[in-house]
DNA sequence: TAGATTGTTAATCGATTAACAATC
DNA sequence: TAGATTGTTAATCGATTAACAATC
């Protein structure tokens, strides 16, 4: 259904210079534009969809109603890869997928550890589609002993303090941070002291870190959140009232 | 250390027309810009740490800083809810946290449904975070009969066929979709039938859902491409290559 | 050739940033 | 009064959208 290509290989069709591309990012390189960015999963899962469907070939409209946008916005954003389409014809699912895939930096395998496994950090170590993107995760870790032993996914969970030996004797660059937010800054400065220089932070925390370190925040109640907003300015006043701020709620846990 | 005020009710000092105003969006009013109502929550999130450490009034460089942003942001987030500072002084932090968590709807409850309850939905069910931001978990609800009666956070998993029921009984406006992608449709379409207006989707799916309902989708691996593109982009091949797209993975599960 | 669809251009829109007058 | 800080304004930047020439 899908072919292999050479990973990190030019496209048939596409030319460079000869001499292979320097991955590091050259000055004044900007790399994609953010939004941009945020969509090539979305894209690459609906690719994944219409693969899966048998399709072929698809019109930059018809990925974008599997995406949930305009067509606009595809071909723009499609744009900023390259010319991967044909006109009059659409796009080559799977080569684009190729593409995307290679463009993100989904054609290797990216060794992920976990740290805290709570309720959250449970979840995200059974997570199928991490693996099936080629993040692999490679330890869980947590600093309470009385979760150590325990076997999620095929990994045992072990030792907060095993970090610096796990990140080193696997190349980890990434780490998750589902720890609670009384613990994330300290698990923050000893991840990068090791050596990751990407952090997805679950922690209900804002943490800080060394410029060249990148970090995400994906916080669950935000988005809850905002849906309240525009739920508040729909109905007039669905339910009774109740106060803020009822004074010290504890630490939460990610 | 907070002081309750009543809810819905006008701050002291800022006076309105006297008539109560119609909570219900006015023709041409457009709301918050999506970019500042994305940071409330952070905003709100960093008043609560101030308020715990006994932090009475703060400025906009300081709530900056304790949020992750730039003071400019603040200041321009702030003033599209209102003059709620002293110039000279700063910001009363429970004053001001009263007035971001009314704006957005924090100040009355919300009766949420979890639909889907296996790993995530399991987090999702016994996350503190819902609970002390006003949103009340009132039914978990899963297709699977092995599933139900299985007791996490107080709650009994529940057949999905409860749903009318309980969203009536309840006053559910809200729900959160944590099914399998192949799901996740289908319960959306009975979501909206049984009177859900606002869906937050972590089903690694998009879902069409008619006007007048929101969606907002959370992705967990979508934040792990983002990473991997910028890690990338900083080292040199850290890792061998694999190939992409190795047919048919099978469907998912958030 | 005629129809379809891409990739690009230009216009519009919204978000960010910097600066500073207002004012405590 | 002098120092501090807000709230607003204007400039810049990036994202979205619509239109269409290029081209299969």
């Amino acid at each position: 259904m899908t072919q292999r290509r050479a990973p990190q290989g030019d496209p048939p069709g596409v030319t460079s210079g000869g001499a292979p591309p320097d991955p590091t990012a050259t000055p004044g390189d900007k790399g994609l534009p953010e939004a941009t960015l945020a969509r090539l999963p979305v894209y690459l899962r609906a690719l994944a969809a219409l693969a899966d469907a048998g399709t072929t070939t698809c019109s930059s409209e018809a990925l974008a109603t599997a995406s949930g946008v305009t067509g606009a916005k595809v071909r723009k954003d499609l744009s900023h890869l390259g010319s991967y389409g044909t006109r009059g014809v659409g796009y080559d699912v799977s080569y684009l997928r190729y593409q995307i895939a290679r463009e993100i930096g989904l054609t290797q395998d990216w060794a992920v550890v976990v740290v805290g496994i709570g309720n959250l950090g449970h979840a995200l170590a059974n997570y199928s589609g991490f693996r099936s993107r080629g993040f692999d995760v490679v330890a869980l870790l947590d600093a309470d002993h009385e979760r150590h032993g325990e076997e999620i996914g095929g990994l045992r969970v072990r030792p907060f303090d095993d970090l610096e030996g796990v990140v080193a004797e696997k190349g980890v660059t990434i780490a998750v941070i589902a720890t609670p937010a009384a613990a994330a800054q300290q698990v923050a400065d000893r991840l990068v002291a090791a050596g990751v220089t990407s952090i997805l932070n679950f922690a209900p925390a804002v943490i800080a870190v060394p410029d060249g370190v990148d970090v995400r925040k994906v916080d669950l109640s935000t988005e809850l959140q905002i849906l309240a907003y525009h739920e508040q300015r729909k109905a007039p006043s669905p339910r009774a009232g109740r106060g803020v701020g009822t004074g010290s709620r504890g630490e939460e846990s990610a």
